[in-house]
DNA sequence: CATCGTATTTGATGCTTATCAAGCGGAGTT
DNA sequence: AACTCCGCTTGATAAGCATCAAATACGATG
């Protein structure tokens, strides 16, 4: 038990609760893996780790060797321009993989940072692409969270191409409200876990131009916001909002 | 040979300039393979199909079945958001490997249009897989360069969300330059495919905006430009002003 | 070679969002 | 309960880019 001493949130007791047994297998890695295949998961994935809220998973420039899978709490994820400029490029509920930007460089391009207390699971990639060579339904998985991945950073791309404030803000709502429902929470309640300008620099857009809109949407009735707790009042007009300008 | 009657554009001649021979290999899919490697592939990808100028490689809802590697041409790709939004999301030059954002849901989420008279080679998806499986190494660089793929379109939300147009065109054309470099040309002077809407469309600028700033850019003796004939003069100059305003 | 349509350039104006600044409010601490 | 810090809100102003409009250049076509 060495391990312990450098690496201390390890969890002792991960088999409680494999990937076979995880309320969020649906949503998460082993989505439509067969029973066979799920064992073998079970056996890669036996390391999970805590994070205090504010606390990192890891940094630029980390050496990558794993995937991590959110098992519980909310992590966003920042690119560090070498000119100083930096940008949240992504916000991770339970179930999401985190880290595949890695795999290109061997290296972490982003810090990803816990925003409330967390747990990650820890997915040796080496291994998990091992297994996939004899699972092809896992190895076809394993390709559809990547392109998965991709087409949500181009929808973003047209998000911050071509919308106005209004309507980025709109999507992003409803973003959260469809990932929220999909987890079993209410589409229309929940918890802002990131602060405005993390929102605003994932938007391309200042924190107070965030806090403006959220402010014109309360008034005009679409949302109630009081600090972090949203309530969405009116969906379908936000959805219009979203397809406004064409 | 019925196939002939379905696909008349396919390539006879398939094996006079397999991947193994081909001179793009070092960019391409078969980077780093071994020998042996290489010569699977060369077995799986025995299409090739030409493309005119304007012409579609695929469009939005095509089912997916196979990855186009750019083998002559230039093309673009672009999304078009169910409110008629119309967003290039990328422009693809030799050695690059189109398609992947089609893996996740088994159909083409964009259209890829040739940008002047092109060529591709068609890689069958789900060949590749199977062959990945039993290629560690082709399997590694096969993830590798999707990971890519989200690191670029990544850099992309970053240019999008906080450059100033000024930075934004710099950024793009070092980037252009920088992909010439890369195939053996001219790292100051090459042609533009797109147009200035193109540009403007991924870079999130209206055309007019991006043919001021090339005005600018002129005036200021960072690049000459005339129509799509494009030298850059002071590249040191255009560095300095993509890392500008932090 | 003339013509036509499209791409590009350039100018004038207005809208959207950033910037700067000040005040407010809530969570945690003493 | 008062204090303090940090995040948020709101207002005033300015910068940057879009929009509208017109003229020009270019390539394709007959």
């Amino acid at each position: 038990m060495t391990e312990l001493k450098t690496v201390p949130n390890y969890d002792h007791d991960a088999l409680r609760s494999a990937c076979s047994k995880c309320n969020l297998r649906e949503l998460c890695l082993p989505s439509g893996l067969s029973s066979d295949e799920l064992e073998q998961l079970d056996s890669l994935i036996r390391v999970r780790r805590f994070y205090r809220k504010g606390e990192h998973a890891y940094r630029a420039g980390d050496p990558f060797d794993s995937l991590y899978a959110v098992r519980a709490g909310f992590f966003k994820t920042n690119l560090l321009n070498e000119d100083g400029r930096d940008q949240v490029t992504g916000f991770h509920m339970t179930g999401e993989l985190m880290g595949l930007d890695g795999i290109s460089t061997d290296q972490h391009p982003c810090d990803a940072v816990a925003l409330e207390d967390s747990e990650l699971c820890v997915i040796p990639f080496s291994r998990l692409e091992e297994l996939s060579r004899g699972a092809p339904s896992l190895q076809r998985h394993l390709h559809k969270i990547m392109s998965r991945e991709i087409v949500s950073d181009q929808s973003v791309m047209m998000l911050l191409g071509s919308m106005r404030a209004e309507e980025r803000l709109a999507a992003f709502l409803l973003n959260l409200s469809q990932r929220m429902t999909a987890r079993g929470y209410s589409p229309s309640e929940f918890y802002l876990r990131m602060t405005r300008e993390e929102i605003g620099s994932y938007l391309g857009l200042k924190l107070e131009t965030v806090s403006r809109v959220f402010s014109r949407f309360q008034n005009e009735g679409l949302i109630a916001v009081q600090q972090k707790h949203i309530r969405i009042l009116n969906i379908p007009k936000l959805r219009t909002i979203v397809g406004q300008s064409c």
